[in-house]
DNA sequence: TTGTATGCGTTATCAC
DNA sequence: GTGATAACGCATACAA
């Protein structure tokens, strides 16, 4: 068709005004008679010319209405977890008021390939658990002056974090296990590092993911001696094999366990099942997160009810802030106990 | 700290070199001396130069590396779905090569908040599933140059589409039923358009939603008089709820579901179930989608695999096609059918 | 309410 | 291998 895009002088000079007027036109910042406004308007439809470029308006701007999100992992597993989900939602919704969007990024992208958080145009960056970021390009982009928050995992001291109180609602759970009368407890962790395949979990193994790591210790608070056996992912397919380790020999099976999210404990209710237990009467279950889990009905969990996308919604919002030219600080948020049917006093002796 | 931040200029006066050979150490695309490059990262480092900026970059070059999904729906809904989630990774896998990179954007975000199809600095756009998408937003897109591509929905005969085979798929396993002997089968169907609340299909019930239709189309080839209630999503709490309405009444109880999705189907797995029903002896169950179900073993569905991820990566090579100046024709996937150990022949009498 | 002037920070092109 | 120059397309401060 034609040669070139038309830009806005194109239209300016065919509906006889300066450019500043035509562009007061498309960004509504200053009023136009209406004359003007048609005019314009009539010259950029018979221009075909469909608004500003964003790229030139976000130059220009000093504004591009992105927000990176970056997963430490495939984006697969990052939305497979309800959890990230519901945060990404809250994300969503925080930002938008900012007329932003959010860019899905990953971690350990091969260089080159891809966009990174050093090439992509971002105003702000929110990073999900990760935290095996290369600290150089992190510092890169808090040289350039975008601002950072990270959800769950650590990013240096001077990055706001939203966090979660992991290891005490975890010890709180523990605790109403211990007054149920239980003594016996087994624990089915989340991955104790990337890649991790499942496993029980020994004295030295090294656990590098904070969620896991945090909640363990909140079980071994109440329970020192509980063995805890780690699955490869939050899905109820892994919660059913680690249940099935723990309930496999008849040897000192334990009355109660405590699964680090949901899945896992579903997944271990399956395996009560399949071994004849009845839950709660004979093994009490607990999970963590507070999700809904499709298709488990009608166990009602007794777990940790987190804010999952109040901590989205909190992460936009101090990136909304910081955006402002203002501070945003690190919150902590806390999980609600709710005590479902799937815990029950330990069965006698 | 400093007043304004460093450009390519200073440092490129910092190394004593001109901007455009600066220009050339950050982008590699000139051979340079090794002593210039030296002076130019030296002088970078001392100024906290980080690299060019993005959105300079990007109006210079004409591109930004971002390719934006629309989705028809909140976000959460979307990737509440597995076979959304798998076509996601497909597509980011295909535009990674790019240095592309995905930008979520609903469909029907409410004006003015938030990024849209027009606002954005996109260099393609694919839409998921979106019919209600504003054909004006879609033809200023198209207007700009920007290469759109459809997965699964109508955006125009123009516009290059990814497909699939629903109705001959659905077809298939309505044939394999009916080889099996069945002849009183039901249909849970996905929803009939958006915002619908789970009911009975009647002969003059809308369906605007094309997976929906077509599906259904292809169960009604091979049974004209099957009964058709349509879920509110695709879930397994959703299958359930169906099921019990099928299962309800001892009245004309069916051999045979078909389910639209694989979640559908667990959920009438799990209804029979409840109503004392064995699956596949008393009633067979038939799927769509081919995903792994969490937690279904030892059930294996029989069903149509739907090569999702591939349906993404298409979607990201039609863009990179497009966008590499060439055209990208339509595509239609094939699903395979998959036999589990949930259908078998129709119960006697 | 409209116009003028300027610069946002880069990179492609070409000549040297 | 390096440098000068010219856009890229727009939005804002300020003057009129």
């Amino acid at each position: 068709m034609s040669t070139r895009r038309a830009t806005i002088s194109d239209v300016a000079r065919e509906a006889g005004v300066s450019p500043s007027t035509a562009s007061v036109v498309f960004s509504g910042k200053t009023p136009v008679s209406d004359a003007t406004r048609r005019r314009v308007r009539d010259a950029a439809a018979a221009l075909g010319y469909t608004g500003p470029d964003p790229r030139a308006a976000s130059l220009r701007r000093g504004r591009s209405g992105i927000v990176g999100v970056v997963f430490e992992e495939h984006l697969r597993t990052a939305f497979l977890d309800p959890v990230k989900t519901l945060m990404m939602d809250g994300l969503a919704d925080a930002v938008a008021p900012l007329g932003a969007g959010l860019l899905l990024l990953r971690d350990h992208e091969p260089a080159g390939s891809g966009p990174s958080l050093t090439t992509a145009p971002l105003d702000a960056a929110v990073l999900v658990g990760c935290s095996g970021l290369l600290r150089e390009s992190l510092d890169a982009v808090r040289a350039r002056g975008i601002p950072v928050v990270v959800i769950e995992g650590d990013a240096g001291h001077d990055v706001p974090r939203i966090g979660l109180d992991n290891r005490e609602a975890q010890r709180h759970a523990a605790s109403h296990l211990r007054t149920l009368g239980h003594r016996d407890v087994a624990i089915v962790a989340l991955p104790a590092r990337a890649g991790w395949e499942r496993g029980w979990l020994g004295d030295g193994t090294a656990i590098t993911i904070d969620v896991t790591r945090e909640r363990l210790a909140g079980a071994l608070d109440v329970f020192p001696d509980a063995p805890a056996y780690a699955a490869a992912g939050s899905f109820i397919d892994e919660g059913l094999l680690a249940g099935r380790e723990i309930f496999a020999g008849p040897a000192r099976r334990p009355t109660a366990v405590m699964a680090q999210s949901d899945l896992l404990a579903a997944g271990v209710i399956r395996a009560a099942e399949e071994a004849g237990l009845r839950v709660p009467e004979d093994v009490s279950v607990t999970g963590f997160d507070g999700i809904v889990v499709d298709g488990l009905a009608p166990y009602e969990l007794t777990t940790l009810v987190q804010p999952a996308a109040d901590k989205g919604r909190a992460a936009g919002e101090a990136v909304a802030a910081m955006l402002d030219g203002g501070v945003a600080a690190s919150i902590n948020f806390t999980c609600t106990f709710h005590e479902g049917n799937t815990t029950a006093p330990a069965p006698a002796g």
